[in-house]
RNA sequence: UCCUCGAUAGCUCAGCUGGUUAGAGCACAUGACUGUUAAUCAUGGGGUCCCUGGUUCGAGCCCAGGUCGGGGAGCCA
């Protein structure tokens, strides 16, 4: 018996385990708010209806202790999911002294060290919901389009890539890394399977600490036979479009839980806008226009937005300050007026980030230099004049990876492409088709100089049968982060791995 | 690695130009209230002001170095 069937049960006698998320008292009334993991709702323990001892128990319940309660469903609109139980019965599992995670907000740092608590609280569990809703639909999308899952290792011997962003471990005496790309073994198994996707963790040592990284990830790598890169992008649209859409669909109850506002999401009916490299970057610098809107100009009219809002804040910080001093002022007026002190201070803080942050951004847009990879903020620019994802492909051969097709068209262009989200949320995708010409590969080895014997397997699938072929990698914190519009990666996956985090 | 912001009660924060006994709200405990929605009201306990050194008659506040954390750059999904 599940808190999220109760429906099925009005009128009737149910029995629930689970904690208790809250808990309020008047005289002869205890209220608790039960959760069980699929739901949450109120159990009422009312004095004239059972026995003392029991009323007593009610009455010392704390946060998160657990319970298991026996009482009668009856239909209340007022409640959370509809329903109310009226308590016959209270057993007490254990109780939980001093349970950490209160009911008012917390800052990062604490939270983080309470993960494991944490992820109990309604926000928390919704996001995780939304999170496997993704993997779902993740597998749905990929095994009705015949793929099979097939996974890379996470061992390899060779330092594909340069040793600085990678995980040094040991293997039997032998140095090891930890994978960061399932990548190259992805276009072997394609050649096996036809189409294949790998889903598995993944690497990273870069010592970053923004919103968007994480040291470990779960990456979805499909690799197809036969495609080239403009079947590529149309998988990419394809499949971006059914997770957003099941999500949409099936994870209603969550993404209200988290104040998504789900426009942009319902938007993604919509064809993605593909860019070259070429086009991308005059809009970034600010040359060309999209839709009316100018990178460079809007965002200096965001600034000033931002400068406004810093004003009013303060004005309005003021203003209830001076309110609550006044004289005869009910208690319950100046935690009200308190909170949204608190509240405004916090918009502050990211409003007064916001204006540090904006000015560099412009500067790295106005000295954009041709032929260089788009960094962070040149993404956040480009993708704040967009409400859908979009996808820029034909890159400057020098800046993207040794395994990307040449252009054939012009060779100055390698054939990858990155899907860049929304609502200033940057590349979740990156792809392409891959080199299949055993020549203008061996040359891009050693250009990078990697080690040749490393890539001879690789070289392989050039001897033995070559085709086009095309895939890319989906970073999975990355698309919840978007789909959920998190502030930040570190609430996408349950145990964030990030620098300077390794507990809980 | 670099830039930038920060560290005060269990939690979130205030603490003015350096001044005598460091504050609030929440949480917790006790009590009041028979329908609460972060319930409300009353009372109470609770402090290594991150660390080390310096300036000063006097440092939570100023200076130097360090530790830890937030955000950004680089790198990336």
């Amino acid at each position: 018996m599940y808190i999220k069937d109760l429906g099925l049960y009005d009128g009737k006698e149910v029995t629930l385990k689970g904690w208790a998320a809250n808990k309020r008292e008047s005289k002869g009334l205890v209220f608790i708010i039960m959760r069980d993991g699929s739901g949450l709702c109120q159990a009422v323990v009312d004095a004239g209806k059972v026995a003392e001892e029991l009323f007593e128990a009610a009455r010392k319940v704390t946060l998160e202790t657990s319970l298991i309660i026996k009482g009668i469903v009856v239909k209340d609109e007022r409640q959370v999911g509809g329903y109310e139980v009226q308590v016959s019965a209270v057993e007490i599992l254990q109780t939980a002294v001093d349970y950490p995670i209160a009911k008012k907000e917390h800052g990062v740092d604490f939270l983080m060290d309470h993960r494991h608590l944490w992820l109990r609280s309604q926000r928390q569990w919704a996001i995780m919901r939304i999170r496997n809703r993704i993997i779902y639909a993740i597998h749905q999308f990929f095994q009705e389009d015949g793929f099979v899952q097939m996974d890379a290792p996470i061992f390899t011997g060779n330092a594909c890539e340069g040793t600085t962003n990678l995980f040094e471990t040991e293997y039997y005496g032998e140095a090891a890394y930890l994978s960061q790309s399932g990548q190259l073994y992805g276009e072997a198994m394609a050649m096996a399977m036809g189409k294949i996707y790998t889903f598995g963790p993944t690497f990273r040592a870069e010592k970053s600490k923004t919103r968007r990284h994480l040291s470990e990830f779960w990456m979805i790598e499909p690799e197809m036979a036969f495609y080239d890169i403009f079947d590529n992008m149309d998988l990419i649209e394809r499949f971006l479009r059914r997770v957003v859409s099941e999500v949409l669909q099936t994870c209603k109850t969550e993404l209200e839980i988290i104040g998504r506002d789900t426009a942009i999401l319902e938007n993604i009916v919509k064809p993605f806008p593909r860019l070259t490299y070429d086009e991308a970057v005059s809009i970034i610098k600010g040359e060309k226009e999209v839709n009316g809107k100018n990178a460079i100009t809007s965002l200096e009219t965001e600034l000033e937005v931002v400068k406004k809002r810093i004003d009013e804040i303060h004005t309005e910080i003021k203003e209830r300050e001076e309110k609550i001093k006044t004289p005869g002022m009910k208690k319950g007026e100046i935690g009200f007026n308190q909170a949204k002190i608190d509240k405004l201070k916090q918009e502050l803080d990211d409003m007064e980030e916001q204006a540090r942050n904006i000015p560099q951004w412009l500067n790295s847009a106005r000295t954009f230099e041709y032929g260089n990879d788009f960094g962070g903020s040149d993404e956040t620019v480009l993708t704040r004049l967009f409400d859908v994802p979009i996808m820029v492909y034909n890159w400057p051969h020098a800046v993207k990876a040794f395994y990307l097709k040449r252009d054939p068209n012009d060779s100055r262009f390698a054939r990858g492409v990155d899907t860049l989200a929304p609502e200033g949320y940057g590349e979740i995708v990156g792809g392409g088709e891959r080199e299949t010409d055993e020549q203008l590969l061996i040359e891009k080895i050693n250009e990078h100089g990697l080690p040749m014997q490393a890539f001879e397997w690789y070289l392989d699938l050039r001897r033995y049968g070559a085709v086009p072929h095309a895939g890319f990698g989906l970073g999975l914190e990355r698309l919840v982060t978007w789909i959920c519009k998190l502030p930040h990666v570190r609430e996408s996956i349950p145990f964030p791995r990030m620098y300077g985090r390794l507990l809980p």
